[in-house]
DNA sequence: TCTGGGGTCCTAGGACCC
DNA sequence: TCTGGGGTCCTAGGACCC
């Protein structure tokens, strides 16, 4: 293992909560959920102040509202969280070229790979100006862990949270890691840690006295191993990017159960198409094809058949579907349904087959979202979905706050204009169109184009450019206005990375605005006045088409399937 | 209002082959 | 001709992660 703490996780803050506060004025500091608003939705990401009133990851969305009924609720903008990812990437690929994505907002960085720090003050330094540079580029904060090695670096950056820095010193891991508890280990889930805790092992202490045999007999051989190791902070994985998929997977949950057999069929077919236009978007093509099916009882099974080569026809992997489908018991209903390839290649046999016998390969088009207007179904609730940005015609950009009753409530705000007034329009009003997100953070007018409005870093942008890093899928380029996203404007503090190494985890003690109040630790305060602009919150009938709510405070919307926003909070802190 | 969607890795049994 | 021992592939299920 290295002796160097040189290996950075990057742990972005409550990523979807917090992307959608910061583009949406009036949401921040406010208790935020977003995930699936149907009737089997569950939580994606609660904003911290969501979680103060208990509501977390993987929660199924009733116990949530029941938890926080006054929170926001919104439905997830993956394309819009993914351009703020790629911004966060392009960071850290200027760091090194050993960067692994995790997910859309957690990666690895090698720092030794790329030669930017070679002790822990260079890796603290470079890892401060990280975090300064992501809150300047997008205007949100993530947390930053630093060790000798993977699993250590995820760890810190777990204590880190939210909005710091920890480091951990090569030297002190064991100590550190004994009182853990062994769910802290990356790996030990809810199944692992109860076995562990009826064998008496609570923590990785206890797991490293428990000697690697008696965990192999306990857990298994493969799992044993990992689990021994970890306890003994051994830990040499490679920081390594550019790991290919191995499989490529669409699946629906329903939100009433399907018993109709003949619909399940046709179900499958469509999941068939959807998975072999992922596949083919993403250049591959494989040769087992998995269906999975959850019964109304939650008991989940899946089916598989491999081919004797690969393909991304359409016709293959409906057929293969079809006939996996044909050996599957649906009486009961089912309540999910799922398509999926594995057994990747980049190239395909039984295209060259296809091609040679003049077979053509078509794939049905998807939802005609790009349809002229005079094609496209007229709008309905389910058009105008919760969180989504609108433009209208008289009053600009804004977003749908709820939908119902043949009316939509838009709520007309900007990333860095104060928080909106709330207007209600008919689900049909000619003067209101979808829009796409708008950059969180403005550029300055006049400024170099890229140049974040809310200044540079204390040390300047790293070297490859970050702040040269234009935003990517955004339409509109550099717009008028100045400052920054509210809250990030001003110069970048770095109180919280104070508590480097041997950190208290979520001190609260740490000075600085951002960790002012327990209840918005890590949340970015709402410029003053903002307050002010939630009124009491009394539960508001939608008004007539057209018609201005007389005060800025979010109308309430009766609840309808196509997923309302409840009446915005005004209990969270 | 009880449980998403997209993945990864491991285990274990049977087939099959040498 | 009473019976081995690997290795690899396929299938099904489960734990875990974000």
């Amino acid at each position: 293992m290295r002796t160097a703490p040189t290996i950075l996780h990057l742990d972005m803050d409550a990523f979807y909560a917090s992307a959608e506060q910061a583009s949406k004025p009036s949401l921040r500091g406010k208790a935020v959920v977003v995930g699936g608003l149907g009737p089997r939705g569950v939580v994606a990401t609660a904003s911290y102040e969501a979680r103060v009133f208990g509501v977390h990851s993987a929660m199924p969305m009733g116990q949530a509202r029941r938890l926080a009924p006054n929170a926001a609720y919104l439905v997830p903008r993956f394309g819009f969280y993914r351009s703020i990812s790629e911004q966060v990437m392009a960071l850290l690929r200027a760091l090194s070229p050993l960067v692994e994505p995790l997910s859309l907002d957690e990666a690895f960085v090698d720092l030794e790979a790329g030669e930017r720090a070679w002790d822990a003050e260079s890796a603290r330094r470079v890892g401060v100006r990280l975090r300064a540079d992501i809150r300047a580029v997008t205007g949100l904060t993530g947390s930053v862990g630093l060790a000798a090695s993977k699993m250590l670096a995820k760890i810190a950056s777990e204590q880190a949270k939210p909005d710091g820095l920890v480091l951990i010193q090569p030297g002190s891991e064991r100590a550190l890691l004994g009182p853990l508890s062994v769910r802290t280990l990356p790996g030990v889930g809810p199944a692992t840690g109860d076995h562990l805790r009826r064998a008496g092992i609570h923590t990785v202490e206890e797991l490293a006295e428990a000697g690697e045999d008696e965990l192999v007999r306990l857990v298994g051989k493969a799992h044993g191993h990992a689990l021994y190791a970890m306890a003994l902070a051994h830990d040499e994985r490679p920081v390594v990017a550019e790991r290919g998929a191995k499989s490529v997977s669409v699946e629906d949950t329903y939100d009433v159960d399907i018993h109709d057999r003949l619909r399940v069929g046709l179900e499958v077919q469509r999941l068939a198409d959807r998975c072999v236009r992922r596949l083919r978007g993403a250049g591959l093509s494989g040769r087992t094809i998995v269906l999975k099916v959850r019964r109304y009882d939650f008991s989940t099974l899946t089916r598989s058949e491999t081919l004797r080569g690969p393909t991304d026809d359409p016709a293959v992997v409906r057929e293969a579907a079809a006939r996996l489908l044909d050996a599957v018991d649906t009486t009961g209903g089912v309540r999910l349904l799922g398509v999926g390839v594995s057994g990747l290649a980049d190239y395909t046999q039984e295209d060259l087959f296809a091609q040679a016998a003049g077979a053509p390969v078509e794939l049905p088009a998807e939802e005609p979202a790009d349809a002229p207007a005079e094609v496209r179904p007229a709008p309905t609730e389910r058009h105008w979905r919760s969180g989504n940005d609108v433009r209208h015609e008289r009053y600009g950009h804004g977003w749908v706050q709820g939908s119902g009753l043949g009316r939509v409530t838009v709520r007309f705000e900007t990333p860095d204009s104060a928080p909106g007034r709330v207007r209600t329009f008919r689900v049909d009003d000619p003067g209101l169109e979808p829009a796409d997100p708008l950059p969180l953070v403005t550029r300055r007018p006049g400024g170099p184009v890229g140049s974040p409005g809310a200044g540079p870093s204390p040390t300047g942008p790293a070297d490859a450019g970050p702040a040269g890093t234009a935003p990517t899928g955004w339409p509109g380029g550099p717009r008028s206005g100045d400052g920054g996203v509210a809250g990030a404007a001003g110069p970048v503090r770095e109180h919280a990375d104070a508590d480097v190494s041997g950190a208290v985890p979520g001190d609260p003690g740490a000075p600085g605005e951002y960790r002012a109040s327990a209840g918005a630790a890590g949340a970015r305060r709402a410029p003053a006045g903002a307050d002010g602009a939630v009124g009491s919150g009394s539960a508001r009938g939608a008004g007539a088409p057209g018609q201005e709510s007389s005060e800025p405070e979010p109308a309430s919307l009766p609840k309808s399937r196509s997923g309302t926003c409840g009446p915005m909070d005004t209990s969270s802190p």
